[in-house]
DNA sequence: GCGCTTCGCAAGCAAGCACTTGCTTCACCG
DNA sequence: CGGTGAAGCAAGTGCTTGCTTGCGAAGCGC
């Protein structure tokens, strides 16, 4: 059980994956992409559906490594926080944006495997939804709006532009540095941040 | 040459798309949602490539002809007038979100495809747009922010409401027309929406 | 040097795929 | 009523798919 091929072959699958999606990552291709012969996967993971499913199990592993997007748990300069953290986030969902559209349009046909890439994001929202309780604890936010709501509008303008910056351009005539500044600066407004003195920025 | 035919198998092969995408789409899966026999198919159409694009672009005049969600031209009650919008437009693409996640993981295969959907969300976001840039004159809204960035904003948060809320239900605890009402009631603030005397609502 | 494991390679299998052909049936139209 | 076009049906083509089998070669500890 050589690990060095098993690593790559994961890899391979779940790049071949992305591209293609499940029906289009043969064995054939997984194969060529990770160099290795393609008796060599059935020995290791016996068929494709397992493969498949230990890829996009790595692959998550791999992306929960890398760290995800993280806010302070006491806020001081909110939009500052907000903007990096964005920022950050933007720039992770854009990496994987083909992973998460082939994911995500699979879903209807094995719900299952989607549900566990929901996982992570999931998390990145609790931890917004979180920090905007926080604003609001500590008067720095105002408190008429759903906080759920909220935190729906950021996270989904944030998905939205990761998702189809690629495929509809003129839509965002802006980089995405800039697109998480003006985002931010826009909800801010939207959800009433003050600074530190209680004025409404 | 039977119309009544040529609409159904249309009909049947937009319907085995969405769900199944390309390549799942196989001429017998969609001759028996069509209630046709295969050969009627390849009679008709000749290829399953060319049967594939006709549908979709049956499909997209089908959208079109739906009267698309519009802004009225002279804003009288922004928020208003936005709510409703975007209640039909949440509306509107949650009905063909799974057409929509097909087309959009099937982007990085055949470009042209998904392009050919990309028009329709196109026009829509530049009637946002155009309408902000008419509160922003008429002195109804804020005029600090860049209005792209704000479209995108507002244009992002329904899109992947629309799109990830049967993924992802436990982020989107509230109902789609609520969500509407929320998401603008946010925008509205975002944007430094006014009402006719000046006054910031 | 000898087992033992692991990989590559060539070949092949059954099933499913897009697509074709030849024939029958049947409705419609002059 | 006879002819024409369109649909159904059965069969089959060549190709790809997931997966298997048998065998030889390379590494590697004892």
């Amino acid at each position: 059980m050589n690990d060095h091929h098993n690593h790559r072959i994961l890899e391979a699958a779940a790049r071949v994956f992305e591209e293609h999606g499940t029906r289009g990552a043969t064995t054939r291709r997984i194969a060529e992409a990770a160099g290795v012969n393609e008796v060599t996967l059935f020995r290791h993971f016996g068929t494709k559906e397992k493969l498949l499913r230990a890829a996009l199990e790595w692959a998550a592993g791999e992306q929960q490594e890398r760290s995800l997007p993280q806010l302070p748990d006491v806020p001081v300069d909110p939009v500052a926080e907000m903007t990096e953290w964005c920022r950050a986030h933007l720039h992770s969902l854009h990496e994987c944006r083909m992973l998460i559209r082939t994911t995500i349009s699979e879903f209807q046909e094995n719900p299952d495997t989607a549900m566990c890439g929901t996982q992570i994001p999931a998390r990145v929202a609790n931890g917004l939804y979180a920090y905007i309780l926080r604003l609001q604890e500590k008067g720095l936010a105002a408190r008429n709006y759903d906080a759920r709501s909220a935190t729906a509008l950021l996270m989904g303008s944030v998905f939205a532009d990761a998702i189809t910056r690629d495929i509809a351009p003129t839509r965002f005539p802006y980089s995405i540095d800039e697109a998480a500044t003006q985002y931010v600066a826009l909800f801010a407004r939207a959800i009433g941040v003050k600074d530190s003195r209680g004025e409404t920025q």
